[in-house]
DNA sequence: GAGAATTTGTACGTATGTATG
DNA sequence: ACATACATACGTACAAATTCT
């Protein structure tokens, strides 16, 4: 039953790169297209994992930009 | 006893903006994301709403902008 | 500065599955 | 069986911001 969500298993993945470490404070994630096509998912279902982490404040995006594991000290950044 | 379906009580408000003038043709309505989050309801019942509009000839839909009141005199439109 | 490419943001279209009354 | 309502997940289109050439 319920098997979980695609864009929770791609939050989950991204989270452990995140709190392993392998993504430093202010590095960049991989942008939505190239997640779309290495996870073989739709971009909205990308865009909801993000959604995920960043509600977590895990990461911070910038239109035009990307998204970037967020720096702890930093509440607006 | 059936009560109004919540697409049809959607339907209802956004009708009497309508036709209250609220609502000036050409001018769009809210997204449906706005009326997911502002009515706390799902995609889909919002979507139900607006097709009973776009049936009723009240509104015009255009993918990627959004739907519009309709000007009386375009059938097309 | 101009123009193209990249990246995120927003909006609608469609399909499927689940649950409830 | 059927209508309602939700969630997930695919897609298309267009807009905005930034970056690169």
């Amino acid at each position: 039953m319920d098997p979980t969500p695609l864009y929770e298993q791609l939050a989950d993945i991204l989270r452990r790169m995140i709190t392993a470490g392998e993504l430093q404070p202010r590095s960049p994630l991989p942008s939505e297209s190239y997640l779309q096509q290495e996870h073989g998912v739709s971009r909205g279902t990308v865009r909801m994992a993000m959604r995920v982490l960043r509600e977590e404040g895990l990461v911070v995006t910038i239109t035009g930009r990307g998204t970037f594991v967020r720096v702890p000290e930093s509440e607006g950044e």
